[in-house]
DNA sequence: TTGCATACGTACCGTACGGTACAGTACGGA
DNA sequence: TCCGTACTGTACCGTACGGTACGTATGCAA
């Protein structure tokens, strides 16, 4: 397996080590919590400073103020995204096909996931117009990661001759739409159909097989 | 063209037709540019009484309260996205390809327009865990109408042997990944070169013929 | 003209939340 | 033992917003 997005301990590395202290995360991790069940609403300070057993004070002192506490959260969790890339990239159709479905999988799994859905609500619902805000953290430090890791393999893939991609951006966006259509939205907008009801290896084993069929 | 979403008067009809009045149109009218402009936060009731020139009694009148109020400017909203259908379904390939991309055309315009960001925005911050809340009208009203209206196209497209589909919901699927990609939840997020950077007739066109290429 | 309905504008209330201040406590090092 | 640091818990402040009440104006019907 080549690329694979997996949760794991929180990789304190790559970029700016910001490292936040094992207490930090321990209360981000609550945040969490706090976020996915009940929702930015649920999150006030001094509902995470009660739920934490921190002081509010502390709070500020760490994240500056509230929208630096949510900043934190997404690159808290986006940093226990993992890209593990224990293997070479494929050499050969069969292990190219492989990798794609795993990818499918993962991507499928992490976005339907409560954590991401509860993030994304989150990092949606704070876009002004016009102006940056947390919606940019997320695609910096989530989507961004997994695209790169995706262009690699479509790369290889191209290299290989598996596909055809004269534009590998392009080639991505297609893969992206296959396996996910449109439940991502449906999810985020709450519609529980679009979680339950998916098999994730059919799905991906599927929408590789379109891929496969459009850009071979 | 069969299918076309197109933005034009309210049509106060199928269904129940509830029919806002004309001034109580006028006050949703101005809810949704304070609604595009500022975001959710801008929206509050004060600011929207003074907007519209009208009291905060009134609101409170009208719409029961602030969730009311969203509720309906989401209602409001979708109810001004018509359904043209102002012809026979498709009864040869061709036709049935341009009618693809009409919808293809049309879906990308609505879900990266101003208005259908915001108001996506509103009701996906507005999702808590578990209950349905605001996402639903906006699945209700606006997705389901759209899917609705492409379930037909696609069936009359299998119909004339023009794609083979065993699962018309799982075409759907297919066909609105390809259409959109990662594109609405990047715009979404407030990613401007998801919006900026999109021709969409060679879009639609690009996504039809890869649909076409999969299910023909 | 009277009476009623509708709606405007404003002033007001209660509350919840972001943010701050402060007193007290655990700990670690000199 | 003393001191400094970092943290907790709580109390507090200011404000902004949802929601309500009231006084007034406009229009319509009898």
């Amino acid at each position: 397996m080549i690329v694979a997005l997996t949760i794991g301990e929180p990789d304190d590395t790559v970029g700016h080590a910001e490292a936040y202290s094992p207490r930090q995360r321990d209360v981000l991790e609550t945040a969490l919590v706090l976020l996915v069940e009940g929702g930015d609403k649920a999150l006030t300070t001094s509902a995470l400073a009660r739920a934490a057993n921190c002081s509010k004070e502390s709070l500020y002192k760490w994240f500056g103020d509230r929208d630096g506490l949510l900043a934190a959260i997404v690159t808290h969790q986006a940093s226990k995204v993992r890209e593990v890339d224990d293997g070479a990239l494929p050499r050969d159709r069969a292990s190219f096909e492989a990798a794609l479905r795993a990818f499918a999988e993962d991507l499928l799994t992490v976005l339907l996931s409560d954590t991401s859905l509860a993030l994304n609500r989150l990092s949606v619902g704070a876009v002004r117009g016009g102006e940056p805000g947390l919606g940019t953290v997320l695609l910096e430090r989530g989507k961004r990661r997994i695209e790169t890791r995706a262009l690699r393999l479509l790369e290889a893939g191209r290299d290989i001759g598996a596909i055809r991609a004269d534009d590998l951006s392009d080639a991505f966006h297609t893969l992206y739409g296959l396996i996910i259509g449109d439940r991502h939205i449906r999810a985020l907008l709450g519609d529980e159909t679009a979680i339950q009801d998916v098999d994730v290896a059919i799905q991906a084993q599927r929408a590789v097989t379109r891929f496969l069929g459009i850009s071979a």
